[in-house]
RNA sequence: GCUCAAGUGGCGGAAUUGGUAGACGCGCUGGAUUCAAAAUCCAGUUCCUUCGGGAGUGUGGGUUCGAUUCCCACCUUGAGUACCA
């Protein structure tokens, strides 16, 4: 029987699902290893080939371990709470529990086919009421703590109760909200419980308060600040605006400087580790106040130049600052007032948009300078942002841009405050060349000394101090959603209170529809039964809600990250009911070794899950405050699309939208575009895009986008052929070497339109593998890769490769494609390269049947031959250090290199190709599996340990010189290792090659590395 | 703008305590086998060349006996991030 991968498949993953090879134990004489991958959400479209790579990478890295004698914990889980489940549910009324299930199961079915070495009993989902009971209990105990900044850790709220007692709140360092004043234990103990709840809240790590939040109307919710992407929603890009309103908030900035700390201890990516840090945001400077002339009223500035202090002109506040309304004077009211309107109706991404218009009003009020005691003019305006700092800044305009171009615009005067710089045109913010001049005791003094002499100054006029400010903000914990955790939590006399942990998990109600309530309530407005019974513990009828012990439970649902902020814990011991995890799971296995996936997650993901383990440190619900040692991030595999610009249509109105990113383009605006090709299946989709600016309008996840069909070199007969897209063709025109698009034209078109043209038709073959770029005013060929997404047409799916290859040949060639850090091109071209090397190790280990088709097993006692043992302890020492290091790629070669030398050899002795087999069966572990039978065994593979490197069969006797000429080499000759390097060079010279290309010249000097290399200096 | 990463054949990519650039695979060319095809096997494949040899790892410099590898400047591409005071 030759190679059979679809039986040997078949065959293989079943054994180990009835075998349980893969399960771990909690406990073991072994040294423990945990492996782990970043659980999918699974998605209605299934697993691309993207999707795995990182999981065979982990894979490799498992069984490997295992062969190394190690417990390994190897698991896999679904991150099943989300928006698209949930879109859909309100598209279909489909409920998103059963198309959560029904994509789970395909996506476990794909997973199955590729082999992986999972512990599936260990499986969890997040949306498991079974797992989310842990994500609401979490939740309590973040209720229940706050932070203290003395100890630098989390407490017990229990115990800041107890100090309110007895000492009052004077005394306390604790990350809290801003506008806690101080009471002491008489005024405590004298407070209802009603006013103890409200200050308490103010301290807990989860609390609920009334925070300007990113608000998006389309998805109906509130986001997190990774949740956004350039202004718009991460998911679907839809316009995101400011909102006030009541919202749990996580309190991840007392955590800011641990976060960054701990990035020290852990081995992950430079790039990932910069983009939390840069994230974090953590900036030295100082916190000054300003006095307001006339007024009781200070402003408190944050700055990172407290050395310019002198430079100060003006000031200048965020709009929404809340000292604008009390400080602008009569005269100036109506103007402020106007300006602050304008600005609330621009959304954070208009904004963004246009940072170049200069804009602001005078309020008519003045600070007082600490200092010169001269008055400073406040002014508002949108350049400083509410959010950070304290939304009010002290400007400098000789020292930075920003402030420089309001000056200058409102003709605010710009003093001088640097030695010998002229900032006639721009304002000078080179920290390392400055010298304080015109600014009293700061005088000739450097950028550092005179930082720390302004701050010395401050404090001890008590107008400032030095300070440390993080951009890292709270983070919002509601979402306005349906399918996600449910909270824990019921109001009385609308103050939280927290359901017991023997009472959870509180489950998700039943609901008529996924949509909020007519009165604007999230989805969990529209239940019934959605009401807690403080007497029977339980979820009850609303309607029994004036019963004295029924109360309303909280309508918000928590965010997406909530269940993967700790599910690696919660493998551990997954089916734990009493705990979420026991302590002697959690003591055993401790964290992650290993921890593979996307780069995507870095501020989002990633942050806040070692937010949850530097918590539950501090409550010693876990013994180590870093989850992960060491994560690497798998580089994207990107598809083939010829893509360049896209044209996103969008008819949700009665008048054609053209939108791009969410954001509505004028129909004023008028476009270059260029045409390009699609390939998908059998399908060629000739698109057409739009750049404005120079600029690529790319939209993914826009969920309308709708894409439509043209080739400008067969115009007239698509027109012909489908009379529906004249309008578009003709809105199409070519000038020079740009196409335009008349926008309006295109009005009245439907999002029906099929763009399914040239389905095999031979006339377009020609076309269907390139994109033709208009360039010079011809067209160019050219391909383009990108990120897989189904929007884009360019989705390869494994299964198929699966059938036609076997998962073993997809295993090797995704290794095969590249480093697994970088992002590359799939293409499907070279899979057969690999395919090859699997049958020919095959034949490596059979001899063909006489006269028919087949082969029979060829593998024998022999002693192995001293090339067969070099081939052999060459390709181990190789394999190991390459997974070590985790260059997949190269041990691929590695692997075909040692096939073909032991082919070569015609090598068929046991002693040789047992261990083979083990090198390989990470990698190719069917056939592994399937050849390690045949040879005998009746365990496993991956039983079998990792062959042990013997140096000595690779010691060598001579070696073959590189003969160079100037560091250039021109041949070689071989020599004995143990020769003198004397003997080298005379031997060296003495070679005719030598003479000629001295050409008789004498050398200056002969280099001999011993071993190496011999180079001779003409 | 800032931060980070990366530029090597027709393609994916190998090679870094500085020591034979292009491993391995794809593709391509020629051959064997076959009635033919598929499959398989063998040989060749960086470029130029007067077949002696010469040039060559984004560009220009530098260090060195010797640079894909180290240093400086620049160019290009990709990713992240941004009125962050």
């Amino acid at each position: 029987m030759s190679y059979d991968f679809n039986t040997i498949e078949a065959k293989w993953q079943k054994y180990w699902a009835d075998n349980g090879t893969f399960k771990a134990e909690n406990g073991s004489d072994k040294p423990k290893y945990y492996v782990l991958d970043m659980f999918p959400y699974p998605s209605g479209a299934g697993l691309h080939v993207g999707h795995p790579l990182g999981y065979i990478a982990s894979d490799i890295y498992a069984r490997y371990k295992r062969h190394k004698g190690f417990n390994v914990l190897h698991p896999q889980g679904y991150d099943s709470f989300g928006l698209p489940a949930e879109q859909y549910a309100i598209q279909t009324g489909q409920h998103p529990a059963i198309t959560t299930k029904e994509n789970i199961a395909r996506y476990r079915e794909q997973l199955d086919k590729i082999g992986f070495s999972f512990d599936w009993s260990r499986e969890v989902k997040t949306s498991d009421p079974t797992f989310y009971k842990w994500t609401q209990w979490i939740f309590t105990e973040l209720f229940n703590s706050w932070y203290d900044t003395d100890a630098d850790k989390a407490r017990s709220i229990d115990e800041l109760e107890k100090i309110f007692a007895k000492d009052g709140n004077s005394k306390v360092n604790a990350v809290c909200d801003e506008d806690v004043t101080i009471f002491s234990a008489e005024d405590w103990n004298g407070f209802s419980s009603k006013e103890k709840q409200e200050v308490l809240l103010k301290y807990r790590l989860t609390y609920l308060a009334e925070t300007e939040v990113n608000w998006c109307p389309e998805l109906g919710t509130v986001l997190a600040n990774d949740e956004i992407v350039n202004g718009v929603s991460e998911r679907g890009g839809y316009p995101v605006i400011r909102k006030k309103m009541t919202q749990w908030s996580m309190r991840i900035s007392a955590y800011a400087q641990r976060l960054l700390d701990g990035l020290n201890t852990i081995d992950w990516p430079q790039p990932l580790k910069d983009s939390q840090t840069n994230w974090i945001g953590r900036s030295e400077g100082a916190q000054v106040e300003f006095r307001i002339q006339n007024s009781e009223f200070r402003i408190e500035v944050f700055t990172t130049r407290p050395d310019t202090i002198f430079g100060v002109s003006f000031m200048t506040l965020a709009p929404e600052h809340e000292l604008v309304q009390k400080i602008t004077t009569p005269e100036q009211k109506a103007e402020v007032e106007a300006y602050i309107e304008a600005t609330a109706k621009r959304s954070e991404r208009d904004r963004m948009a246009d940072v170049k218009t200069i804009s602001g009003v005078f309020t008519g009020a003045y600070a007082e300078h600490p200092f010169t005691k001269e008055p400073v003019p406040i002014w508002i305006g949108d350049y400083v942002l509410a959010g950070y700092g304290t939304g009010a800044v002290m400007s400098v305009p000789c020292g930075d841009q920003r402030d420089y171009d309001f000056a200058k615009h409102f003709n605010i005067p710009i003093p001088n405050i640097f030695e010998g710089v002229d900032i006639s045109e721009e304002a000078f913010a080179d920290k390392d060349n400055t010298i304080i001049a015109n600014s009293d005791f700061l005088n000739g003094l450097k950028y550092k000394k005179a930082v720390k002499t302004a701050i010395y100054e401050l404090e001890k006029l008590g107008q400032g101090e030095g300070k440390i400010n993080y951009r890292l903000r709270d983070a919002v914990f509601s979402r306005q959603r349906y399918w996600g955790e449910p909270f824990p939590v019921y109001y009385v006399d609308g103050m939280p209170q927290m359901i017991d942990l023997k009472h959870l998990p509180i489950a998700l109600p039943e609901v008529e529809k996924y949509l909020p309530t007519e009165t604007g309530e999230p989805p969990l407005g529209r239940a019934d039964i959605w009401a807690w019974d403080t007497e029977k513990n339980e979820v009850v009828d609303n309607n029994l809600i004036n019963h004295t012990t029924v109360f309303p439970l909280e309508l918000n649902t928590m965010p997406g990250w909530a269940g993967s902020s700790y599910y690696f814990n919660r493998y551990m011991d997954p089916h734990n009911e009493d705990e979420v995890f026991s302590q002697e799971a959690i003591n055993y296995w401790k964290d992650v070794d290993l921890y593979i996936g996307g780069s995507e997650h870095a501020t989002g993901h990633l942050l806040y899950a070692r937010f949850w383990q530097k918590f539950l440190f501090d409550r010693d619900v876990v013994p180590v405050d870093e989850f992960a040692k060491k994560l690497i991030n798998q580089g994207m595999i990107l598809g083939t699309s010829a893509f360049v610009y896209r044209l996103s249509f969008s008819d949700r109105s009665d008048s054609l939208e053209i939108t791009h990113s969410g954001k509505r383009i004028s129909e004023k605006d008028r476009f270059e575009i260029k045409n390009f090709i699609h390939k998908y299946d059998n399908k060629i989709l000739v698109s057409y895009g739009l750049i404005k600016n120079e600029k690529l309008f790319d939209f993914e996840g826009g969920g309308q986008a709708n894409y439509f069909a043209l080739f400008l070199e067969v115009r007239k007969e698509i027109v012909s052929r489908f009379p529906q897209l004249k309008n578009i063709v003709e809105a199409i025109s070519i000038t020079s070497s740009k196409i335009n698009v008349d926008i309006s034209l295109l009005k009245g078109l439907t999002n029906e339109l099929d763009v399914d043209l040239f389905r095999n038709d031979e006339k377009y073959k020609e076309y269907q593998d390139a994109t033709f770029l208009l360039k010079d005013n011809k067209y160019v060929v050219s391909r383009e890769v990108e990120k897989m997404s189904k929007s884009k047409y360019n989705v390869v799916n494994p299964d198929g490769v699966c059938e036609q290859y076997g998962a073993d040949s997809l295993r090797l060639y995704e290794m095969f494609l590249g480093p697994l850090e970088q992002a590359k091109p799939w293409n499907t071209a070279g899979i057969t390269g690999v395919h090859n090397f699997l049958k020919k190790l095959w034949k490596l280990y059979h001899s063909p049947l006489e006269g028919g088709q087949g082969d029979v097993l060829n593998v024998s006692d022999t002693e192995p031959t001293k090339d067969n043992l070099k081939t052999l302890h060459k390709t181990i020492k190789k394999v190991e250090e390459d997974i070590e290091n985790f260059s997949f790629n190269t041990s691929v070669s590695t692997f075909m290199i040692a096939v073909n030398e032991l082919t070569a050899q015609k090598c068929n002795s046991r002693a040789v190709l047992e261990p083979l087999l083990v090198l390989i069966s990470p990698y190719a572990p069917h056939i592994a599996e399937e050849l390690w039978s045949k040879l005998g065994h009746s365990e496993s593979i991956s039983t079998a340990s990792f062959p042990v490197f013997e140096q000595k069969h690779l010691v060598e006797s001579a070696k073959i010189y590189p003969i160079s000429f100037n560091g250039k080499t021109r041949f070689t000759m071989e020599l004995p290792l143990d020769l003198s390097k004397e003997d080298i060079e005379a031997a060296v010279m003495a070679h005719e090659k030598t003479q000629q290309q001295l050409a008789g010249r004498e050398p200056k000097k002969v280099i001999v590395v011993p071993g190496k290399i011999v180079n001779v200096v003409g």
